[in-house]
DNA sequence: CGAACAATTGATCCTCATCAAACCTTGTGG
DNA sequence: CCACAAGGTTTGATGAGGATCAATTGTTCG
């Protein structure tokens, strides 16, 4: 096991003020968690210990319902922070499932840790505030696109936010990496209407889609998609 | 204009462990503000300069889509503090709008003058940071919900979800006051899908319904309808 | 009493979920 | 290197769950 650079963590918005000293306390407190694609770094109502720097890989937020199905809260890539509700409320437990979409990495903090940190920084609860009202923010907007749009400007909504997450600049547009079924789950419907969806658009020209992996051709369309009052 | 007493700003979550001291400064510099029923205390999209606690009264915040449509985040019942955004992002705008649902009165206070406050005072942060959680760890639930869950279910919980926060228990059940409609953007649904159901279970003697008024009769049965895997 | 607003109920339609079957792609092991 | 298995994807057929529209019936209040 190789220990990270803890000036690297940096990159992590909560920890953006921090000090030198800091990082390196935080980064010696951490443990190095790697796991397999498919695995989780933690479930949904386990006690919230730890929270999680994501430091290498790519995973998922994911909350389902006592009958099984489930939804996609998010998508964490490098240097996000997740799971850090029990920083704040102790004895709380995870309201949703971490899983990993690639063989990831991810630093392990205790979160009576960085609980005990912020006492004493408070640029750090700061910070974490903004992260957290930037989610709020974010769960309104997904709830109200939910209930009042219909599904193929979630299923563009989805897209988009993906990309600008996730995706790599290639010639001929952005590319993403996910299966129909992620997509579904990220907008709220099945993988079926998924698939008809980008078939129509790659029809249009919109999109190439190929398995576990759609090609942006024309964002600009597919913003309008998301976008438009569109009739 | 009679100035509220500054120890009754203790009933708010977020000033819970505030110093007597602390509760007279935000008195203070607070405004009461009282608007009428159907007014609206601010509008999505209006810079967030000022945070609300409710003193009487009820309100809603809502969000809509440019179409129009809207969906209910929550219900505010007094002593709840509302447009907190704005005190850890300088220069947000609300990124909802707060209607009053009876005559209300609310305390305005200054982002600003809260987050130089948050400077000096670890635990105010920590509070709202609390508060934060909740919402998210909300509206993660209601999101999923929404995204697995049938209409039925969904306003059974969303009525239960009224009955914790402002129903009144009289003879007979939980006494609540809202139109259809109201119930239906709390759902995500339309307000002709609730009067069938509500008459639905009037049938089955749950609840009764009159106009701006539900009583839940058989609170338990409505449990069961929003938790059970029910067939 | 009448106007305004809330609620009910029926009829109809449309969007999607669901089910089923076949197809494609990728990786594995003989 | 081919064959096969496993998992992802596509597409069609069908149907259910609610949205929508329209008309009528309460209810409240000035």
């Amino acid at each position: 096991m190789m220990k990270i650079d803890p000036l690297k963590l940096r990159q992590v918005s909560v920890f953006q003020n921090a000090t030198d000293e800091d990082l390196k306390l935080i980064a010696g407190h951490g443990i190095e968690r790697s796991i397999e694609e498919g695995e989780f770094f933690f479930f949904q109502g386990d006690p919230a210990d730890y929270l999680y720097v994501l430091i290498s890989g790519r995973a998922k937020l994911m909350q389902n319902n006592p009958a099984g199905q489930q939804v996609n809260l998010r998508t964490i890539s490098e240097w996000q922070m997740f799971g850090a509700l029990g920083a704040v409320r102790e004895g709380a437990s995870y309201p949703a499932s971490a899983q990993a979409l690639e063989n990831s990495t991810a630093l392990a903090i205790r979160s009576d840790y960085l609980h005990e940190l912020m006492q004493t920084r408070p640029y750090l609860s700061f910070d974490l505030m903004k992260l957290m009202t930037g989610y709020i923010q974010e769960m309104q907007e997904r709830y109200r696109e939910l209930a009042t749009e219909k599904v193929e400007r979630r299923i563009a909504r989805s897209l988009l936010r993906l990309a600008a997450q996730m995706g790599t600049k290639s010639e001929g547009g952005i590319e993403l990496t996910f299966t129909r079924q992620d997509l579904a789950e990220m907008s709220g419907t099945t993988l079926y209407t998924v698939s008809r969806i980008l078939s129509d658009w790659e029809r249009q020209g919109l999109v190439e889609a190929g398995r576990e992996r759609v090609l942006i051709r024309n964002p600009h369309g597919v913003v309008s998609i998301a976008e438009e009052l569109h009739e």
